[in-house]
DNA sequence: CTGAAAGCGCTTACAG
DNA sequence: CTGAAAGCGCTTACAG
């Protein structure tokens, strides 16, 4: 590692606030202060600690000044309830779990704004978890975060998750599933329009004259491909065009970055298309570094539009035309729908919600 | 919501799973199995299982048969520990606390992969908190941690969570700190070297005879953007150009995006820099917007170079240089530090580092 | 070799 | 108006 420039070993700091006089840290200090503490500093019990502390004073009719004393005291000790012993008892967290694919992507992080911010308002903490495709790792964040009392699930399911899901709807657990679902489970479910984006990509290039349009997909076998793929071939027939097998590319989701760039420069040297159509967004950036590679020009020797959106895109010179995802939206319609089914309301609003995708025409086509 | 396709309402579904015989199901279902459902299903007593699941069983001399037994009902009944007990019993969660910026940040994202593949290794879950550099929420989130009894915590502080860091600090809980720490404090750090980075930047542009050099940086009053700062204005005065006041620009880090470039584009304008150093990533990409809004190029009009790589200066044409912050490294080695903490290890590696950032020189520079 | 019991920090009927 | 007590699901000395 000489790497490392400048090394230095801290003193051991204990009790000391450095510039600080150390009697004010006292009064703050997060020590490990329960209902019994604060029950014996006040003289009375735990149990009536407890009422006031959950402001339900009024309800056991506890007097005034014992309730005012009790919250002194507990605001001076520097009281935290212990939410592990909550959980315990009340089997609540008031935690909501989010399973991702990967916590790099822009979906992720999009999607993780929205949703730690809506859930939030309704005094729920988000803890992300990802599973980076693997099936495996899948299963056990499910089992951990049903361990850990997660009182509600939103996930982006991967393959090979399909079971694991299927037990926390058994069970009744407060459950949405984000940008894909198994259609074998009828779990609740937000996600984009993917037949109805790719549609629309395939209507603007044929209407633009493309005619050997070509497309890359990816071997994630969801629904969400599924749809994007059929769409590409369905209205490719309706255009009159009969896309040869030789036109798609399926580049594995596992290859390596520069893998994948590769494979799609290979691609498009031998088929040659006029356009093509990237099923995902990294696929359109790895599509973008091999078009740079290969020194061709867009929309000059090449249209290429994308489905999803990305910052790369917009800022890329000429701007890349794409079919954006509704991120905010698909985020605060999936939240609404988990917060019904943790109120147990009689979930009003529908259970399964498509959300419609939009093109944003740039400069990569002619 | 015009916005909304297609809906459907999913019947509701109890303990079916579609396509797949119920029974299969039955087998690995998740219910509350408890220690004591065990024991009574085996006949035995709630420590015996305990002990065995464990795997303590030959410390305790346990009969072979009787484990096996426990084990087989135990793998049956699909049990799973309730984590909240173990936690509320032993005070250990296994979770480490991720506190971030934000958490659609570059550095997050690249940071969190390597954290949480790390920690996996070692039994360690991650949990993810963004704080939106909002002294509040800082707070709250870790008050949070603390009350669900994480073991550990990473975070990458904000302004206004020193009093927080200090009181863990004080409880002696496993801590380290990502990409800036507060000089009051002793807490251990891992961060890029950003004195040296901006001074490598400062260096190479003096060398490339710009002489107008600019510097764009931010309000975030913290130690790592006060480095880069410092750097910029002591080499520019070491190279013998002593910079004006406004050829600095503070950019307000809670402005929206397109304020952000516009004031970039504003400034530009007004000064008239040969080149521009932009203080972190988000800036760079605004810069850049701004840039093109002034239909200026480069490097023909104007160099640019960046602190913090991102996807999108590769991928730009010119490509963007910038400074690298080795991100893989500095989580490796905060992960490293934790461990230790972790394990209550005489931490034999030291407390506070300092990795080297490296000038990646692409096309945006003559 | 195995079990009864205490206790982690809470909540919440129940009794007074 | 207030307190004693049970119990959530575990772990772990302690006793046999």
């Amino acid at each position: 590692m000489d790497y490392i420039t400048s090394v230095s070993k801290p003193l051991l700091v204990v009790g000391i606030a450095h510039g600080e006089p150390i009697a004010i840290f006292r009064t703050f200090i997060m020590k490990n202060v329960s209902l019994k503490d604060i029950a014996q500093k006040v003289g009375t019990s735990i149990s009536t600690v407890s009422f006031v502390l959950n402001g339900k004073e009024k309800q056991v009719r506890i007097s005034d000044i014992l309730a005012k004393k009790i919250r002194e005291v507990a605001k001076k000790e520097g009281y935290l309830p212990n939410k592990m012993a909550i959980g315990l008892k009340t089997g609540k967290s008031n935690i909501v779990g989010l399973v991702v694919d990967t916590i790099s992507g822009r979906l992720f992080a999009a999607l993780a704004e929205v949703i730690e911010k809506e859930l939030d308002n309704h005094g729920y903490k988000v803890i992300y978890c990802s599973t980076g495709n693997n099936a495996k790792k899948g299963k056990e964040l499910i089992e951990l975060l049903y361990q850990h009392q997660v009182d509600g699930y939103m996930i982006i399911p991967a393959e090979g998750m399909e079971k694991e899901i299927g037990q926390l709807e058994e069970q009744g657990k407060p459950l949405v599933l984000i940008d894909s679902y198994f259609p074998k489970l009828k779990t609740a479910h937000v996600l984009v329009d993917n037949y109805g984006g790719i549609s629309d990509a395939v209507d603007f290039l044929v209407k633009k004259q493309y005619k050997k349009i070509a497309f890359v997909y990816n071997d994630v076998a969801m629904i969400q491909m599924k749809e994007r793929k059929r769409a590409y071939q369905e209205k490719m027939k309706g255009a009159g065009i009969k896309p040869l097998a030789d036109w798609l590319l399926k580049v594995p989701f596992a290859d390596a970055g520069e893998e994948q760039a590769l494979k799609i420069e290979l691609f498009l040297k031998k088929v040659q298309p006029d356009a093509v159509i990237f099923a995902a967004n990294y696929l359109g950036i790895h599509g973008i570094e091999a078009i740079h590679n290969l020194k061709l020009k867009f929309p000059a020797d090449i249209g290429i539009i994308c489905f999803d959106d990305h910052e790369v895109f917009n800022l890329h010179q000429p701007a890349i035309t794409v079919v954006k995802q509704p991120v905010p939206e698909l985020a605060k319609t999936a939240v609404a729908i988990l917060l019904a089914k943790l109120r147990k309301e009689p979930s009003s609003a529908p259970d399964a919600v498509e959300i419609k995708a939009k093109l944003i025409e740039r400069q990569s086509t002619r």
